[in-house]
DNA sequence: CTGTTAGCGCCTTCAA
DNA sequence: TTGAAGGCGCTAACAG
């Protein structure tokens, strides 16, 4: 590696000229030695020891990310979305993976992060996250944004997708279609989100004086595939039927599309069937699914902004939580009310 | 941030004791002293600065990776499984993420990396990709690691997986169960594999002696779903029709799946579909398709243990191709050939 | 057993 | 307009 030094001994200049006129492009300096330095750098291949320049300077220009092992499908186009925006702000992602739930890992990940001087922590939570090693960190006011649902984490810096909106404007699409007999696989029990999107789910209902079944609602059991399945055949076989089926995701939805043709029903003839988070293959079932998008660029940069923000500052700015719009994508699952 | 000679003046020790209690663990320190060292540093919450530990060690334990924006869904799986084989191996993973075709990206985030002392680089290679960057650094003897399907990474060092097998295997599935009018959707022009599946589907279809019918083969087109479906429909439509459809990849073959749908078509009793990657939601349409897995676990740790070879060794060794096998994944989207 | 010292490569006063 | 020197936090000789 050719260091500033060996360019100045090349050319008979001290390190700090050489130093300045590449990085801080100092015009004091005549053109003519400028120029001499530039091409000498250019020639020997030099690139300026980020490591030692953070060293100096005490800030490495790189934002630790911990993410999980999420069954979404849709965290692949998160994390490039992640590392251009985290890229676009002068800064690079240091990555690490956690498996779901396992806090002592989180722990030590958090330490490793730090121990390398990332200028600030975005974390991505899961149902089992390791809220006291957010309150110390909190407490030394480190540069800190977390993306999730858990509602523990309401007195952090947060970004989440606005469930609520993203619930009422899928009910409502539905709705507008006819339907007034609805199920609901809510699945999840522990992700605050849930609150939210029942919350959005009830404010539609509502709005034109739909009833809720309490046996057509799915929110009891963890939020597998396998159980949606079987609920969606436990509903469909018994008599009324709902018309329509909301899952809180597209996994579950798929399963439940999966069950419904099984069972020999058309959709969205017989029935229709919405998700949510609009993964990739949402668009390529058939029938398409309709769903509920959250731009991940937008949740992103926006994620980028907060932190960026506080690490500008030099220290954690008072908590706040941010929700990202969400975009109803309406396709072929839903349709017209039966006659 | 409490640093090794904060605690040494507390204690009123030298840095360098604390350094060797805390670090190599020194054994010929007495018990007592290395027990108040670790009190003290616990105490104060010591965390090792890994910058001036990189600075001085002249290594950082960081190893970069370049991803590109991928449509490929399971995308975010393999990032995880990478970021988790390159932390099982003691280093971190420095993610940056460019869009597929930017090479001018592509060589400053190769510059940015190396500025930043990566011991090695992992980069994952697209249809255009910087192979006058690669060159250049495998000429500086820089530890680093291809994956990807290109013809031109012959000369480095590569991880991909094995198409060959892959597409044998899954032909000789559908041989088996009776299937001799097979189409197969090629797709991809430019990506290496697109040899090794054809030679793969090939090698199974002369085994026993069944025909390949060009019009049957799609590989002139770029491999978009859009064409995909047009070309399910045109072969199927015609007489006679293929009794079974090999996709080059998962969304393919979904977008396939959708068209014989639309056609009125039944799977597996009509035609039987089998796709490529096993992406998640492979086992969540209906019919579950049947496709070839590559284990991405396997993978990553591939990529990794080539990779840390070389950084233990100082330098780049002589290049050399690995080949992951694939697993053949039958669900119900193959079925007997219909009577 | 423990302390002192000399850097690692760079930036930033301060001095010339 | 340029150079010298100190120091970021740590490790690794080299002394004692």
């Amino acid at each position: 590696m050719v260091t500033l030094k060996q360019i100045a001994e090349e050319l008979h200049l001290g390190v700090s000229t050489v130093s300045r006129v590449l990085h801080s492009d100092d015009p004091r300096y005549n053109a003519e030695t400028r120029q001499r330095v530039r091409d000498a750098a250019r020639r020997l291949g030099y690139l300026p020891n980020h490591v030692a320049r953070s060293m100096v300077r005490g800030k490495t220009f790189t934002i630790g990310v911990i993410g999980y092992t999420s069954p979404d499908m849709a965290a692949g186009q998160r994390m490039h979305a992640m590392a251009s925006a985290i890229d676009a702000a002068g800064y690079k992602m240091l990555y690490v993976s956690r498996t779901a739930g396992d806090m002592d890992t989180e722990r030590r990940l958090i330490d490793d992060l730090m121990a390398r001087q990332v200028d600030g922590l975005l974390i991505g939570t899961d149902v089992y996250c390791a809220i006291d090693a957010y309150e110390a960190l909190s407490a030394r006011r480190v540069p800190m944004v977390l993306t999730g649902h858990l509602r523990e984490l309401s007195k952090f810096t947060l970004v989440r997708m606005n469930s609520e909106s993203g619930m009422y404007d899928l009910t409502r699409h539905l709705l507008d279609l006819g339907h007034r007999r609805i199920a609901y696989v809510v699945g999840s029990e522990v992700h605050f989100y849930r609150v939210h999107r029942i919350s959005g789910f009830r404010k539609a209902m509502a709005e034109v004086g739909a009833e809720i079944q309490p046996q057509w609602i799915m929110d009891q059991m963890p939020g597998r595939t396998g159980e949606a399945a079987l609920f969606t055949r436990t509903v469909l076989q018994a008599s009324p039927r709902p018309t329509a089926i909301l899952y809180n995701n597209d996994e579950l939805a798929f399963a439940g599309m999966q069950e419904i043709m099984r069972l020999g029903l058309r959709i969205p003839q017989d029935v229709s069937v919405a998700g949510f988070n609009d993964v990739q293959l949402a668009q390529l079932t058939w029938p398409p699914l309709t769903t509920v998008r959250q731009p991940s660029d937008e949740f992103a940069s926006k994620c980028v902004e907060l932190l960026v923000e506080q690490i500008d500052a030099g220290h954690a700015l008072p908590a706040r939580q941010v929700l990202v719009p969400t975009q109803l994508i309406a396709r072929q699952s839903t349709g017209p009310v039966p006659a």
